[in-house]
DNA sequence: GGAGAAATTAACCCGTTGGATAAATACTGT
DNA sequence: ACAGTATTTATCCAACGGGTTAATTTCTCC
């Protein structure tokens, strides 16, 4: 009778897909917060609630493990733009979009900024072996195109910036602000991760950019150039 | 005779601040080559030529030996900032200027953006305990504030940025570009590292800022604003 | 010229870590 | 119901890596 209990009672079930997907989670934490060399292979077992012999079965050794976790990720922020269809705005309301959607996307997935600061240490020794991410890319690249050469036919673009040029920098304006955050406030004393810290930095990206493409630096910006104020404090944006 | 010989060809001389400064040398290239984790003290200190306990002997363990390599390289941009005279310049003329030298110095300085992007992984735990780093920005900071109001006050620009702000995303548009440039080449196909591609990033980046701070984006950066060209190639700036 | 301090070397220690082996347990089709 | 396979556990281990101990060599100052 303990026997039957025992035997319905089971030590464990089977479940490859679900912990397939948990050790793929574990990782990505486990290598975002401690990077290539600092993760733990044990650590990542654990977090999964699994044995470490589990991660090898399912996955293969840390290498690959690393790369799946990093090919996941692009993974998810590439089918997230895509459903930001640019296509269909105003040309100065879609790069806003642009820039908020990068902003916001940073903000909720550290791990992702992470891993590609790990990937870049590693000078992309992993990235270039993946056949699945170079693949993605291109239709991105060409609906940024598409937005500024629209702009600049409608006129409210005064400029044809490369697209890929431009994409980068949207990006760097949010990327390097977050993931240099940690050092950033302790040099410049302010906690930029702050609430308020966060609002003016929206605005002071979106401003940059925006000015820079429309050429209209005061509308977006905000304007301070009342005729000489007092030295004392600069009003900032 | 032949003693009095190996007593003159000695195995060894004495030189603690040649071997403190080769020691260090040595743990910048090994930490920015493999971050914190993947650094390997016997590594660094066969690169100094020297045993593994001068490491111990002349700097500390690992994490201190990090952290003086980090203060090291924080004193030497800081440094080489100080020399700007940002403040005898046209405020556009230093803000450009500013830029050049950002690019310029992390084009020269690998290393600082590897040990940068190392720390920050590490939630810039170490640079938090530095008395020393904390200090030497301020005035950093002032210098650009004192620009950007010269700027507003002439007519030059159209808009009183933060000056934090504003070194921020200098920053950034130079930073991410380069400590990406890994997989940033990997996804768009293209060496961002070529000659021509950092001609053209840098052009990019001062047009960009510029524009948005006057708010002649025709002027700054590329004109591209004829009448509707054919849609095949957009010219790129 | 030699004693004591400073600098350097050589050898070792021991916890950690990635990875491997083999046995045990649950599931599946027949 | 059972044979065969897929999944999971329980150990083990050899290499590595940071750090230490103790002995050795050079320098310096009297």
């Amino acid at each position: 009778m303990a026997k039957a209990k025992a035997k319905r009672n089971l030590r464990w079930q089977r479940d490859p897909e679900g912990m397939r997907l948990r050790i793929l989670e574990a990782a990505k934490q486990e290598f975002s917060a401690h990077g290539l060399a600092g993760a733990r292979v044990d650590r990542i077992a654990a977090k999964a609630g699994a044995n470490k012999r589990m991660l090898y079965y399912h996955v293969g050794n840390k290498d690959e493990l690393y790369l799946a976790v990093l090919e996941g990720a692009y993974d998810k922020i590439r089918s997230e733009e895509r459903g930001l269809d640019l296509e269909h705005l105003d040309p100065p309301e879609a790069i806003r979009r642009l820039i908020e959607f990068t902003w916001g996307y940073f903000l909720r997935n550290p791990e992702f900024l992470s891993l590609l600061q790990t990937e870049n240490l590693a000078r992309a020794k992993h990235l270039k072996r993946s056949t699945k991410v170079k693949s993605m890319h291109s239709p991105f690249v060409e609906m940024i195109r598409t937005v500024v050469r629209r702009g600049v036919e409608s006129g409210d673009f005064q400029v044809a910036v490369d697209p890929v040029q431009l994409y980068i920098s949207i990006a760097a304006l949010s990327f390097f602000y977050l993931s240099n955050s940690a050092t950033l406030s302790v040099i410049f004393g302010r906690d930029l991760l702050a609430k308020d810290a966060k609002d003016e930095r929206l605005a002071h990206m979106a401003g940059l950019v925006l000015a820079a493409l429309t050429g209209r630096s005061a509308e977006l910006l905000q304007i301070v150039n009342a005729p000489k104020k007092r030295a004392g404090v600069v009003q900032t944006v």
